[in-house]
DNA sequence: TGGCATAGGGACAAAATTCTCCCCATGGCC
DNA sequence: GGCCATGGGGAGAATTTTGTCCCTATGCCA
């Protein structure tokens, strides 16, 4: 983590869920990575849009948060395995609910956009 | 809007709705708005730590995308009242659940990001 | 030998977001 | 006149976030 030189207002919840949530792929990660797909190497996979440095910070400061653990398994090939903890559990049905809005509204917030 | 070089991904509803929702303080515009904080001044004095410029970039963004509808009254001082479309106002609900989990988390997460 | 896959990270460049400072206009008040 | 409040916006810099490129290491397979 680097030294801000603007620092993070915390100031109510909302302040405090956003920094350990909004991660251009953070929710995505949380998402797949309760859906079973584990590995650093599928979720990539899975979100070929995002680079794997990118990828990687994000997964390590969901880690910090402690929303995912993190299982290295001393094999070669490395391997190693994520996996959602009960805290980060109690954000899913919350993200299911935000995606859903998105795919409910999906046609009308393509045209919003589009026209931008 | 400027111009963007590298496209959005727009691949599902996640990224619909981040589009419309995740911008630094659209969420706490969307919220106040809703309590009927309606005029622009009245809002950045709840948001104190926002500049007025970004926040009439959110708005204006917020606006295009239809969660907020805009009064100007033609009377000098000049009069502005923001209100919720309906369909801004189903988003409330989820924004009340993410705002409620950070406040039951509040303890914890404030830990945990003070140690990072 | 060369290439694949696995997982990770440093250095740096690019892009996107946000902030600061300045400006516009009007009417009321001291 | 000078200052307040109202709502708005341009230019450009600062900050943060994200992306690209290159490197580490090991074993398997053609």
């Amino acid at each position: 983590m680097k030294e801000r030189k603007i620092p993070l207002d915390l100031n109510c919840g909302l302040d405090l869920l956003g920094v350990v949530l909004f991660g251009k792929w953070k929710i995505r990660l949380l998402w797949f990575i309760d859906q079973g797909h584990k590995r650093p190497s599928e979720l990539q996979r899975k979100i070929p849009d995002a680079s794997r440095r990118v990828l990687n910070i994000q997964l390590k400061e969901l880690e910090e948060h402690e929303l995912i653990s993190k299982v290295i398994y001393p094999v070669v090939p490395p391997k190693v395995e994520y996996s959602l903890t009960e805290f980060g559990k109690t954000l899913i049905p919350i993200i299911g609910d935000l995606g859903s809005w998105g795919d409910e509204n999906q046609e009308r917030l393509r045209k919003l956009i589009s026209a931008s």
